[in-house]
DNA sequence: AGCTAATCTTTACATAGGTTAATTTTCTCC
DNA sequence: GGAGAAAATTAACCTATGTAAAGATTAGCT
């Protein structure tokens, strides 16, 4: 299981001191299946760390159709980001899909500590440019590549993970209709 | 226009000996009509300031059709982000549409500049944010909005630009066919 | 084990949107 | 201003995928 420090730490080493007190602001939360973590039309205010545990972030069409923006395992960061980083509401919502083991922080006590670690600035930077690159592989794939192309490249990056969660996540995650999955999934059978 | 100075500081102040050593490394550039500032395969090296003209993003499938990721407009920067960040290839291309006006600095210099100015890697930091923000906004777009509404919005928030440029890439900035766009733009026109 | 609810598949049908090609309209530049 | 190129529209046809509903399968209790 990769830590939270391990995570920080790949992607850009702090010091000791900056480590300590990032450390404190994160406690330990448990979620259940089915609990939410944020919901659309709050604003968020706290950032979580996914030690076990799988995560979807959703968002809701006004025929209440849902799309899965993203299926979040460990070890990631969860949270409202846009809305954390923006202060406006939330757009999605994050629904737990297993029980999960979080590390919770206030996402501003965490932004204050910006000022005295610079270092911690940099892994946040570094974070949203990693952010940025993901969505910008993932906006090019759903409109370039077939579904049945995502479904496959879906299998591969996130193995085993289609017997975890129910198939109709999966679809909605490679936006498709659940029937339209089981027709490409009977069709690779072939 | 807002020039790269305004842009900057309105995205977070920096000290000006921060922006000094910024401005000293942007050098004027011209883009002519079908110039290219980034190619797929190429790894980037330079970012780019538009203080005038179009330029799209774009990548292409394997069939040669083409999918504009993005329509850049003064002011903004420009530049192979996911390449200069990752190190890897680009995998997209930036083309004038239009004559264009840039300012041009090399990226590593410029992020070289961090170390000296955390205020500026404060800027970088909430850049990426914003740009995260940004495609995440575009993605629930492309995935909720029919064809007709993401014109719509489109027409809402690059007023004038549908006239400025070929049909045809504003169809492939939303996603689909040049011939569907002329059919929703019917529809529309009743 | 057996009951119930959840999930998955299949069928039937509808439709948005793709492709190709022909036609019309609009630019561009000499 | 006219010729040729570029862009936009239209028509004809086709396919991927959506929706709804019925069945089949699986999972989760008690």
């Amino acid at each position: 299981m990769v830590s939270l420090h391990n995570y920080v730490f790949n992607i850009s080493p702090i010091s000791e001191s900056a480590w300590q007190d990032i450390n404190a602001l994160f406690l330990p939360k448990q979620l259940r299946k089915g609990d939410y973590f944020i919901t659309e039309g709050k604003t968020a205010t706290q950032i979580g760390f996914i030690n076990s545990g799988i995560i979807r972030a959703f968002a809701k069409g006004r025929n209440g159709q849902e799309y899965n923006k993203h299926l979040f395992t460990a070890p990631s960061f969860i949270g409202g980001y846009a809305s954390l980083i923006t202060g406006n509401t939330n757009k999605i919502n994050q629904e737990a899909l297993t029980d999960c083991e979080l590390l919770v922080a206030d996402y501003h006590k965490l932004t204050a500590l910006y000022d005295k670690h610079p270092d911690f600035e940099r892994v946040a930077r570094k974070l949203a440019e990693l952010f940025f690159a993901a969505k910008e592989q993932r906006e090019i794939e759903l409109v370039m590549l077939s579904a049945e192309e995502r479904y496959l490249l879906f299998r591969e990056r996130m193995p085993g993970l289609e017997f975890e969660i129910p198939l109709y996540h999966i679809a909605s995650y490679l936006g498709v209709s659940a029937v339209q999955l089981s027709r490409i999934r009977k069709n690779l059978a072939r």
